[in-house]
RNA sequence: GGUCCCGUCGUCCAGAGGCCUAGGACGCCGGCCUUUCAAGCCGGAAACGCCGGUUCGAAUCCGGUCGGGACUGCCA
């Protein structure tokens, strides 16, 4: 949906064979099977209780849980299989975005790479695909810095060059809590539905953590794509912010083409319509729609603006009516606006206009008490899209029903 | 508890020793425009966590401190 392509991978093939973990679970073992071989690992068959114990001293001597799970005095056949980590000196590397770190071998723990039932953990298969894929950069989330060391570990015993890491800021919700697929995951296919541009989304994912300069927010991809650098990115987490992204949400399709705009949102009038539009419907719909684009933020509310135009609504919006409609006068407006539609020749914008703008004056009164009532009668709300292009597009017979019907309600309720 | 990461307006991003009385964007407040709602335009409030040090000079470098976060599993 966001237009991200990847190389090669699953679905797009490539020249390593099959990417998908699971078809490759016993090479993940043989693997394994082979740092034994070569010392760089170990059979564990110590119990879950035995290594709790360990955990707990260890955390009571204020080290870290893993200190004294480390290769027992006596080898074992079977268990699972952990890396032991090598006493020869701190694991350092440069990450792209945090510069230079070390860590020291007493904090990195032995850890399983090959569960007792033959299943590679993350560790052992990320990396192996990582060095078999022959990947040159590896950008992750700044979660797994901590195990990045045993990443690296384990791809010295394999005998390989370790990537380039990245490590990026997390994202967080406004609740200040880390977005994830485990936490607070809000899948990307919701914000689809609920009305956003891609390319809207693609830009503001962009601007988390990333600039072009100090001054530009709205850019397009090519620009991003040019421009972006790994070493440019924040080091600090962002939080996302759902009303900056309805807010460029909207500027995307305000710059949006206008026929394009129209095509979008039809079906979506037609899905609240609950029938397609008919060829004439279709050419009102487009006299309007730039008037809609301008005043929608998410696609689905141009859809709501927009359908008074088409079917009758079945109640008037009740604060619109109790704000607007129950004020001294208001019958008088709508006799006024009835007779001044009656008599509009030819039907266009100009001419409704001018009919309706000579109400205030005849009437001796201010121009929102005689168009705001008009509009609750005519589009059910006080809210609506501009009155006089409103009217034109409805049509003559339609507006004079309308304000036919409101005089109605207003006498049933006097 | 331990290890690591991070610390500029409420939020996102600029700022890589003097151009900073700290800039842009969202949001917020006020005004203009206006038949509504938007959009647009104008203006405003709003931040370098704190303490030391280096330096003629620090948001920028160093140390400490405080605060936030991640990780700490036969999860990823």
């Amino acid at each position: 949906w966001l237009g991200l392509e990847w190389d090669e991978g699953v679905g797009k093939g490539g020249p390593h064979g099959s990417y998908r973990q699971s078809d490759r679970l016993d090479h993940y073992a043989d693997l394994a099977r082979g740092l034994v071989d070569s010392g760089h690992a170990y059979y564990d068959d110590r119990s879950a209780a035995e290594l709790d114990e360990l955990r707990n001293r260890a955390q009571q001597e204020g080290k870290h849980p893993g200190h004294y799970i480390r290769r027992p005095d006596v080898e074992r056949t079977e268990g699972v299989i952990r890396v032991s980590i090598p006493n020869d000196g701190p694991v350092e590397f440069t990450d792209l975005i945090r510069g230079h770190l070390s860590f020291a071998p007493a904090d990195i723990d032995d850890f399983v790479i090959l569960r007792s039932n033959g299943v590679p953990t993350y560790h052992l298969a990320s990396t192996v695909d990582d060095v078999e894929y022959e990947v040159t950069h590896v950008a992750r989330g700044e979660d797994i810095l901590p195990s990045t060391p045993k990443h690296i570990l384990l791809t010295r015993a394999l005998e390989a060059t370790e990537p380039v890491y990245a490590h990026l800021p997390l994202l967080f919700g406004t609740d200040g809590k880390k977005l994830s697929k485990r936490h607070g995951a809000t899948a990307l296919s919701e914000y689809r539905d609920a009305g956003f541009l891609a390319d809207a989304m693609f830009n503001y994912l962009a601007i988390l953590g990333w600039a072009p300069d100090g001054e530009t927010t709205i850019f397009d991809r090519d620009r991003a794509v040019a421009e972006f650098d790994l070493v440019d990115v924040s080091r600090n987490p962002a939080a996302f912010d759902p009303d900056k992204l309805a807010w460029m949400n909207g500027e995307y399709i305000r710059s949006m083409d206008e026929s394009v705009f129209a095509d979008m949102v039809r079906p979506i009038v037609e899905s609240e319509l609950g029938r397609p539009l008919d060829a004439g419907e279709w050419d009102t719909f487009r006299s309007v729609a730039p008037l809609v684009q301008e005043r929608t933020k998410l696609l689905p509310e141009a859809g709501t603006q927009v359908v008074f135009l088409f079917d009758d609504f079945d109640t008037y919006d009740a604060e619109s009516w109790d704000k607007v409609m129950t004020k001294d006068g208001v019958a008088q407006v709508l006799d006024a606006g009835l007779e001044a539609v009656e008599a509009v020749d030819p039907w266009s914008v100009e001419t409704v206009e001018a009919a309706l703008r000579a109400i205030p004056e005849r009437l001796g009164i201010g121009a929102g008490k005689t168009f705001q009532p008009l509009r609750v009668a005519v589009t059910g709300s006080s809210v609506s899209p501009p009155l006089f292009e409103s009217i034109a597009a409805l049509g003559r017979e339609r507006t004079l029903e309308r304000l036919r019907r409101a005089s109605a309600e207003l006498a049933t309720q006097s």
